[in-house]
DNA sequence: TGGATTTACATAGCCTTCCTATGTAACCAT
DNA sequence: ATGGTTACATAGGAAGGCTATGTAAATCCA
């Protein structure tokens, strides 16, 4: 039943480090929430406040909230669903685009910044990104995580 | 002066993917901020508030509360620096050594499930927690991350 | 030695980000 | 047509963060 330890130490640094990395990169990026936002949309293009939820795993009052937020920053618009008449339709707009432009260099620059001063290669770093986008990538059986 | 495009991309989706996860075992693991100190008192034994806060990348003020609730749950102990009249002495109890013990655990079944379903080794993720670790090593230059 | 600076921690006040519970309106299936 | 479901909004509150500031101890140095 109990899995091998050295991988369950392995699953547990990931989401430590995960948090850390997080909580650092937060401290030089406003508005973390409305960055995964617009991240996501970027991702899935035009959607709705409860899809967007899902994907970011965030109550949909939570999303509500943050969609609100962006629009007034005028970061994204909504429009009524042309045939459903509960739906919006969220949208990046160009102004949200080009702040993901600006939050993903700054991420960026941080994250290089730290690499450069270690050994580690593209194809690593490649692989760490593999293994944490298959570990979220949407599992239609299971919703724990 | 602008990076390699790829490797650019692939620092910013860490962040972002980083984000994600956190937010995921959010969901599943209640107060990530007190979880983030027991983990960070395991690895440095007894420390002080500030020296807490510089691990953890947050202020001291904020350190200072997680700390008060940590001990107000019995996670920790708080005694005077024998020393140091002005300094505090931060420490796990036994029952924080235990509570730190779920979280870890909790943290691995929520990451070994989904790792599970795909075809990464436990290399892949040792490489993974490298790299983070190596991005989130203290940096006695630059205090930007 | 003694005043100035630094360091360690606490307090106050505020903001963002989350949640659950609940409400409303539209859609869908019988 | 009406009962269940779905999409989103609102209300209320907790957690976690920050800056600014206060207090007291330690340290520095003239």
């Amino acid at each position: 039943m109990s899995p091998d330890p050295t991988f369950h130490n392995l699953a547990s640094d990931l989401v430590v480090l995960s948090a850390r990395l997080t909580r650092a990169v937060r401290r030089e990026v406003e508005h973390p929430a409305g960055a995964r936002a617009l991240s996501i949309l970027d991702e899935l293009g035009p959607a709705g406040v409860t899809a967007l939820a899902v994907a970011d795993r965030c109550s949909q009052p939570t999303m509500t909230a943050t969609v609100k937020g962006l629009e007034e920053q005028g970061l994204v618009s909504r429009r009524p669903h042309p045939t459903d008449g509960r739906a919006q339709v969220v949208d990046l707009t160009d102004a949200g685009h080009a702040e993901l432009a600006r939050i993903r260099r700054l991420n960026a620059e941080l994250v290089t910044a730290r690499l450069a001063d270690t050994d580690h290669t593209a194809e690593e770093v490649a692989t760490a990104v593999a293994v944490m986008r298959d570990i979220l990538r949407p599992n239609p059986q299971e919703d724990t995580l």
